[in-house]
DNA sequence: GGAACTCGCCAC
DNA sequence: AAACGTGGCGAGTTCC
């Protein structure tokens, strides 16, 4: 049973309904153009090195097994071709306990054919999933992606139709591709304004943890660095951004949502040993200073690791260690428990649902509430510009350049300051990243836009 | 010929 | 004791 408990709650479920329903509308314009232009051009790319496998050990085997009917995009034939006719050993299983054929899996085999294949699913994605999908989906050049708040067991939203919270943004290559295909209304800007570090300051709120506390007021202090720092033993002038992030992303993060220290042991070494940006600040390799500093094989990294585990959450965070361990024993006597934004979760759930659901629905909650003031302004006052979507922490607009520094001042106002004299239980600092586009350019120049004049 | 499933992969 | 949280979607496959 999942249900608002407050009538705060339950206005924000319909005033968001609302605010959803006004940026479906409006939907985002599609440039049908490039769309079909890039969908023949990925194609011809994906033919051409499908041809350049054509006499590969990989396509032989998989002819001489199947004949005409091999089809290299099956994972069935390629688990059959790889595994049993080649004779690589599979390095995991599939949850249902077949050999897995995922990129990690297709790249541990070392299999000289395998990097043209894993080139080939990547266009693949680009073509069906997403410019084959906008096509789809657009009616006179504006796609109209939906929104719904009733379908997330952590009462986050979804997306569908096309689903517009999954397009592609790390990948440089892939999110150029994709993003190409978003653009505004003619003479209009895309903006988005995301709140950086949602859920880990909604977290905050919820265990008050002091030195958390001081990470998230003091900006000049930075968690991800830090751990960085402890886990390949380094010193401050050594670390650059990458490896920063492989902390962030494998350590950090995966330990907030409940992982533990051999899985991100092993996360992190995956990553170490892609020596493309695991280096330091003078270029040397991570993994040969790992080495020199006695943390340098899989085994020595992984007791390291096992430690740096245990200070995180015994020394440096102990108190939301503590929370954690509160919040799952009285979610166990009560069987439920309602999240600050005043929302019941009364299901049957692990340790780990139980302390992560409460973060991610109230941090989506803060996005939503947002959301619908600026929404709400932007009627009030007639504005040319429009919210057209929403990716769980992030708002995206299409803006008239004329309004664009009433729009930004109006964002941080209500994002930084209104959230949190509505919201009093928020107890750290909410910051909004606001960035956009040139007008008249794509999605995939986030950024480019200058708004350093602006506040 | 469609429903339901598995798998892989994109986002936060 | 357990062991990374939430979705959507396309291709391949199986089942009816």
């Amino acid at each position: 049973m999942l249900m608002p408990v407050t009538s705060e709650a339950f206005s924000l479920l319909h005033r968001g309904t609302w605010a959803l329903a006004l940026a479906e509308r409006q939907g985002l314009c599609i440039d049908v153009a490039y769309c079909n232009k890039t969908i023949r051009r990925v194609e011809r790319r994906i033919e051409n090195t499908m041809g350049e496998l054509q006499d590969s050990p990989l396509f032989a085997a998989g002819r001489k097994v199947y004949g005409r009917k091999f089809n290299p995009a099956s994972n069935d034939h390629l688990a059959q071709i790889l595994y049993s006719d080649l004779g690589y050993t599979p390095s995991k299983k599939t949850a249902s306990g077949k050999a897995s054929t995922d990129e990690e899996s297709l790249r541990a085999t070392g299999q000289a054919d395998i990097v043209k294949l894993l080139e080939c699913r990547k266009l693949e994605k680009i073509k069906t999933t997403y410019l084959g999908n906008f096509l789809k989906e657009q009616i006179d050049g504006v796609m109209h992606p939906f929104f719904n708040l009733n379908r997330v067991i952590t009462f986050r939203s979804s997306s569908s139709s096309p689903n517009f919270q999954n397009i592609p943004n790390r990948d440089p290559e892939m999110k150029l591709l994709a993003r190409q295909a978003i653009i505004p209304r003619p003479g209009h800007l895309l903006l988005c304004a995301d709140y950086s570090g949602a859920e880990v300051r909604i977290a905050n709120s919820y265990h008050h943890d002091p030195t958390m506390t001081t990470y998230n007021k003091d900006s000049s202090k930075d968690m991800h660095r830090d751990m960085a720092l402890e886990l390949f033993k380094l010193k401050p002038p050594q670390i650059i951004k990458p490896v920063r992030n492989i902390a962030k992303g494998k350590f950090v993060f995966a330990q907030f949502y409940g992982d533990w220290y051999k899985s991100c042991a092993e996360g992190m070494w995956q990553d170490v040993l892609n020596e493309d940006y695991a280096k330091l600040a003078d270029g040397t390799p991570l993994l040969r200073h790992m080495k020199k500093v006695g943390i340098g094989t899989p085994e020595a990294f992984e007791n390291h690791v096992k430690k740096v585990e245990r200070s995180f959450w015994y020394t440096r965070f102990p108190v939301y260690a503590q929370w954690k361990e509160d919040w799952w024993e009285a979610y166990q006597n009560k069987g439920y428990f309602d999240t600050y934004t005043g929302f019941r979760c009364q299901t049957v759930m692990s340790r780990n649902d139980a302390v992560n659901y409460p973060i991610q629905g109230s941090a989506f909650h803060c996005l939503l509430w947002s959301l619908c003031r600026v929404t709400e302004i932007s009627i009030r006052d007639n504005w040319k510009s429009r919210i057209v979507g929403q990716i769980h922490d992030e708002m995206v607009l299409d803006v008239h350049p004329s309004e664009l520094e009433l729009v930004v001042r109006t964002l941080h106002r209500v994002m930084e300051r209104e959230l949190v004299e509505h919201y009093a239980w928020i107890t750290v600092p909410m910051l909004a990243d606001v960035e956009g586009s040139p007008v008249d350019t794509p999605w995939s120049q986030k950024g480019k836009l200058d708004l350093s004049g602006i506040l």
